[in-house]
RNA sequence: UGGGCUAUGGUGUAAUGGUAGCACAAGACAUUUUGGUCGUCUUUGUCCUGGUUCGAACCCGGGUAGCCCAACCA
């Protein structure tokens, strides 16, 4: 199958952050570097949102010739695992980037401590012990200043001392933290003297049982932005009231380093020179809302521990997994991500646009194949008995070569055709008017690849259709008609215009059932966060007791009924197929050759 | 209510002082061996209000509305 390319913003005019980036890089920021970095907490999977910053972080870097780590940013032990590094790594190289290198925040724990010790010596942190209750309370709130600790300014080596003492493991959770000294009554509340390290007690996956004390993010990301060289540090745009403190820690990183004369950095890059040229920067876009879609880590956790789907790649679930599973090539969602654009106004994306991206994508990729979803059967009756006939499908009417010229040598496969037939049963009707388009009493359509056919309007004696035969609930079992023996797909006799449409059709002793999965939105408002927000606050319920009101009992169907052409049952996991007139449909990951399942990913665009 | 951020058709996004453009959605037409795709066309917009300017979506003032911030989460 020739290879498809899509091009992706070639055209488009540069976002605001890439304009800043060029700029940069023009200006000789430092040293000319662009360096970024995906910093996932390794807490669950990435979903679709984290596709934004991904295309963000690992696209610019690719844009500009610099280079993007992917850094996990476990500095909180009990709520990481290894199972999630696999999987984030997982989904970020089938969504076709490459990393320069894996990092850890936890790789700067001692880093962050010696920094820490050294914040003490200068003054800038103390231990405080107070219970977090107390220090919440004395933080103040927005509109009042917040009170100083009484262990504010303790001596040095006092808060020194204890501070060792947090990471002895003698000291319990909750007892001691370290914070630094910057300003109570400021009215940014993270400068409200923030905390730097507190006490978990807890052995880390990566460091094992070195630390009892881990270091805040606040603390963290920052310098290890600065510690591995990074030039841009791309986020969302909550964490834009941190990027004052972000930039603080940094200076005093940097004002450390010149001091105990550090020269380099972890990417061998070198820190010393102007402290304005290399230190890392923090840069903010918004992040991703989709309607009908909930998106937080948090929970979507609670969604699969209470079985409301069937875990983290449940084809309905934003989970990079699950949107694969679905049916979605990566192009697809990338092509979505650049639709959406990155701005920083605080959007709500409507599913249509993902979908239609989708659709725009799959076009090109998926092969055409016939299935017929709700089955009712058609004999041709003038058509021999036993005999059958091989005839040529086209794979992909849209596959194009590089002058874009439509590609089918080579492209196609063959469809068994016999008397007796499956079509769908929605395209037959008794008395379908004149804007019925399809099959009924005196009407003609094509089917796909075959031939022409009619039904005969002949009625029986007692005024019953005579090419329909009813079952004993009245529901139709069979459908009779003729074929035009001249009207074979590639025969002169098939060029004859006919009023009906054509259909799609497999026939029954060589087509295979399989069962087909379709999915609808999981919520059934629009805002999925604000409605169990508010529901929350109101009747005083939380986690799934707040989702279940919203969530849509309807969004999976299974259907057991469907047939498809024999060779489409044994396709690998995850082709991308369109069902032809129905759909685009994926292969699960649970599909075999003797039970295929099928999942939509996502219908045709439907014109009435 | 303190600080920060934001506001362009129904949705998302361009236009940085000089003709408000694009995509999706909606609707119509045409073509078609997929009621798909491709093609043509239509509808709908600069939050309000002052100011600066020859000229404002863009700059400034004042409103209004929304989002983020008071986790020993990230």
């Amino acid at each position: 199958m020739a290879e498809i390319e899509t091009t992706i913003s070639s055209e488009k005019s540069l976002n605001f952050i890439e304009k800043r980036i060029k700029e940069d890089l023009a200006e000789g920021k430092n040293g000319g570097r662009l360096q970024t970095r995906f910093p996932p907490e390794p807490n669950g999977y990435l979903h679709i949102g984290h596709a934004k910053a991904i295309a963000m972080d690992f696209g610019v870097a690719k844009k500009f010739g610099g280079v993007c780590n992917l850094r996990m940013d476990d500095t909180n032990p009990q709520k990481e695992d290894m199972e999630y590094v696999r999987a984030i790594e997982k989904d970020i190289k089938w969504l076709g980037f490459e990393w320069g290198r894996v990092c850890y925040a936890s790789d700067y724990f001692q880093d962050l401590w010696d920094f820490a010790e050294w914040c003490i010596i200068k003054g800038r942190a103390y231990v405080d012990e107070q219970s977090s209750e107390v220090i919440a309370a004395q933080k103040g709130s927005p509109t009042e200043a917040g009170t100083e600790s009484p262990f504010r300014n303790r001596p040095t080596e006092e808060s020194l001392a204890l501070f060792r003492e947090m990471n002895s493991g003698r000291v319990e959770p909750g007892k001691m933290i370290l914070r630094a000294k910057i300003d109570m009554a400021n009215p940014n509340m993270h400068f409200r003297d923030p905390i730097m390290y507190r006490v978990l007690n807890m052995e880390h996956w990566r460091t094992g049982n070195k630390w009892n004390a881990y270091p805040m993010y606040d603390f963290t990301h920052g310098q290890s932005d600065y510690l591995e060289g990074v030039t841009h540090s791309i986020c969302t745009l909550e964490f834009v009231p941190h990027r004052d403190l972000y930039d603080l820690f940094v200076t005093w990183m940097k004002e450390w380093h010149d001091e105990i004369g550090k020269t380099e950095v972890v990417c061998n890059v070198p820190v010393g020179g102007n402290i304005e040229d290399n230190r890392p920067r923090q840069f903010e876009f918004n992040k991703l809302n989709l309607n009908y879609t909930l998106m937080s880590k948090r929970n979507l956790l609670i969604l699969t521990k209470e079985g409301v789907v069937s875990g983290w790649d449940d084809p309905r679930m934003p989970t990079i997994c699950g949107i694969r599973r679905r049916g979605y090539s990566p192009e697809a969602i990338l092509k979505f991500i650049d639709k959406i654009g990155y701005t920083t106004f605080d959007a709500l994306n409507d599913i249509k646009l993902m979908e239609a991206a989708c659709r725009e994508d799959l076009n090109l990729r998926a092969l055409r194949v016939s299935a017929v979803v709700d089955p009712v059967k058609l004999v041709i009756d003038n058509y021999p008995e036993g005999e059958v006939e091989d005839l040529e499908a086209i794979n992909n009417p849209e596959l194009r070569d590089a002058d874009n010229n439509i590609v089918r040598v080579g492209n196609t496969h063959t469809i068994r055709f016999a008397r007796e037939l499956y079509i769908e049963r929605e395209d037959f009707m008794l008395d379908g008017g004149k804007k019925f388009m399809r099959l009924g009493p005196g009407k003609e359509v094509r089917l796909k690849n075959a031939y022409i056919i009619s039904c005969s309007d002949e009625r029986d004696a007692e005024g019953n259709f005579k090419c329909v035969e009813f079952d004993a609930d009245g529901n139709i079992a069979c459908i009779h008609a003729t074929y035009d023996v001249e009207s074979k797909s590639g025969m002169p006799g098939a060029d004859r215009k006919i009023k009906g449409k054509t259909l799609h059709w497999v026939a029954c002793d060589y087509c295979v059932p399989a069962e087909v999965r379709e999915y609808q939105c999981l919520w059934t408002c629009e805002n999925p966060r604000d409605a169990i927000k508010q529901y929350e606050q109101e009747y005083g319920v939380r986690g799934i007791e707040a989702m279940r009101p919203f969530i849509n009992k309807d969004s999976l169907r299974v259907n057991r009924n469907a047939f498809i052409e024999q060779w489409a049952a044994c396709l690998p996991a995850l082709s991308y197929l369109q069902f032809q007139r129905i759909g685009y449909y994926n292969v699960d990951t649970d599909s075999t050759p003797e039970h295929p399942v099928f999942n939509r990913t996502v219908g045709l665009r439907e014109s009435k």
